[in-house]
DNA sequence: CTGAAAGCGCTTACAG
DNA sequence: CTGAAAGCGCTTACAG
């Protein structure tokens, strides 16, 4: 529509003089700031449509102060649960007028130390970090606040200086182990996907972060409650792929006696876990039955349907948007949220066979 | 480990006057480009490290007219191959030294104009975008090219102005149902996810885009070369989603006669047609095959295994990103690129009853 | 309600 | 190899 093939980009000088007005008055009526009369922004906004005028966002950041910037560092973005959940950041910043920069780390430390870097120097407003460490977390102090407003997403650390957002992970996995309990379990698996492993084993790594210490410590809570023994044999901590999630499975699934129901902790361990189910030709529901985290597309069309903890997850992208915003607006303020999950029972559970 | 606790960001001028140097001087070292000598260079790097500095990317970016930041603009992050593709340009951009902004449009035109002028104010030295539309594309080439270097992702639009990264999704149709007549069936359906439909329907809606056009008359293009007839009540246009897909398969496979096999062209059609089939109690991979686009994680777990079309996700998001850089580099290069995507047979297609 | 001037924090020529 | 000055394109006080 506007004028078409200008040479030069057009900038507020130009805006202003063909209105016949200051740049200060241009930018008033540009930027909705400021008072101007109506027929002074009329003609403006004239001018600027005429020159297909588009503002600098840097030098508006530069001067004002803001960037309506925010930054995202995420684990994994191709994680199915992150990336609804970015989806959901990205709806609710965008509605506010901020635009997203997303880093990914694949949970290395380094990479996210150098992704919060970059972050701050590009001026961002605010960050919204997934931290791949419960104590290594200087970047996220020292560079971050009171500087920079952050929100921990789905993880916390071992700080009380960061607010965040997560789901109760340990409460989810407890009611899980409960749930199979009551239908008959006493022997329940755990496949326990944790971001630092290569292969499987049978012992919890050293450095996990937050949301499978939680899981796995209600899992381990519901076992003692019922007086039942997590066995060593029946739990492996895998590397978050779903081949390397299926040998695991397979060997649990080996062990004998074997469990009659595993809880895993993600999609891949699920998928690991139907894949093991398969080889080994038990039938799922019947021979083995399954739990597992996050509703995906799939997991209700699988055959037979999947049993989920489900997390909110519009919600918890929308609500770490929320506060960061707030935080933005209110450097003091300092709050955190904790979501439910939900358990979504399918015909992946069933009795045991006797 | 640096200087705890400044009252105020460093900027350059306190870097440079700790260092004893002069603000240039200051710049050249810590931005390493022109020349300085490694005494003072060390000064100014120990100098800025002490003051925690922190280069404002804003400034820098106005100067020098880069900000090191590429626009992506995708229909649906959330959507299982995009949400691959994105990944891959994170990693591929951020090797180069670029952050990623992504803005999602739900593939609505006004959203995505939006999201255009959005990151033109916010300077990207280029745009990744997947188009929603093929003929309304002023914003693309006006205010996009050549101002702005653009890549269009995974669809092309009707101009020869802007480059594009697809795959040939014409010829993947094509051979998968040369493929499915091959093992007999001659009675195929075509279930098709569009984003502008509400509901599903018999008819093509007037606004599709490119890739679902391709792979609707590739599909058309075997049937006439095979010499069998597409049958409007053996084809459905869906909104993309896995509810709507499900009726819409159930009323394809109402039909009498039905179709003996079922071509999804995305991953929420596949699992509507999945689900229908169990619905109807019908036997994949017997009473009904299916081929579907795109190899989700889900896909060779489920039972039975899914037989799907594979696009290059990886090597097609850091395509995307090298073609753009390159264009950024040099203005004036023109270059498209089309990857061919991969048939994987697995048993949800097999031999139709007799 | 409008304008002239200063300044956000850098980098880029230009001298030396 | 280093420095003094100008300037990127806006917005923010300050006057009027």
């Amino acid at each position: 529509m506007a004028g078409a093939m200008n040479k030069k980009a057009a900038k507020l000088i130009d805006v202003a003089q063909r209105a016949n007005v200051s740049r200060a008055t241009a930018a008033r009526a540009l930027g909705g700031y400021g008072l101007v009369t109506d027929a002074t922004r009329d003609k403006v906004l004239a001018a600027a449509n005429e020159l297909n005028y588009r503002v600098n966002e840097l030098a508006r950041s530069m001067r004002s102060g803001r960037t309506l910037t925010i930054g995202v560092v995420v684990a994994d973005i191709a994680n199915s649960f992150f990336n609804s959940v970015i989806r959901s950041i990205i709806e609710t910043a965008s509605k506010a007028g901020y635009q997203i920069l997303v880093l990914n780390t694949d949970d290395d430390i380094e990479r996210e130390r150098k992704a919060v870097r970059v972050l701050i120097e590009k001026r961002v407003d605010g960050l919204i970090v997934v931290p791949s460490s419960q104590d290594e977390i200087d970047h996220l102090i020292t560079s971050g606040e009171p500087d920079v407003p952050i929100v921990l997403l789905d993880r916390t650390v071992n700080s009380e200086a960061i607010d965040f957002v997560v789901t109760d992970d340990f409460e989810a996995s407890r009611s899980a182990i409960c749930y199979l309990a009551s239908v008959g379990h006493i022997d329940v698996g755990l496949l326990v996907s944790v971001a630092t492993a290569s292969g499987h084993t049978d012992v919890m790594p050293k450095h996990v972060v937050w949301t499978v210490r939680e899981r796995v410590s209600g899992a381990m809570a519901a076992f003692s409650e019922l007086g039942l023994k997590a066995r060593k044999r029946w739990t492996r901590y895998s590397q978050c792929n779903v081949e390397i999630a299926r040998n695991a499975a397979i060997k649990i699934l080996s062990a004998k006696p074997r469990p009659t129901a595993i809880l895993a902790t993600n999609e891949e361990m699920a998928l690991g876990t139907l894949s093991a189910a398969g080889k080994l030709g038990l039938v799922i529901g019947e021979d083995l039955s399954i739990i597992g985290f996050d509703d995906a597309p799939w997991a209700s069309v699988f055959n037979p349907p999947l049993s989920v903890i489900r997390r909110p997850v519009a919600e918890f992208g929308g609500a770490a948007v929320e506060l960061l915003l707030e935080k933005i607006a209110d450097s003091g303020l300092r709050r955190s949220r904790k979501f439910t999950a939900e358990l979504v029972v399918r015909a992946s559970v069933g009795a045991p066979r006797a």
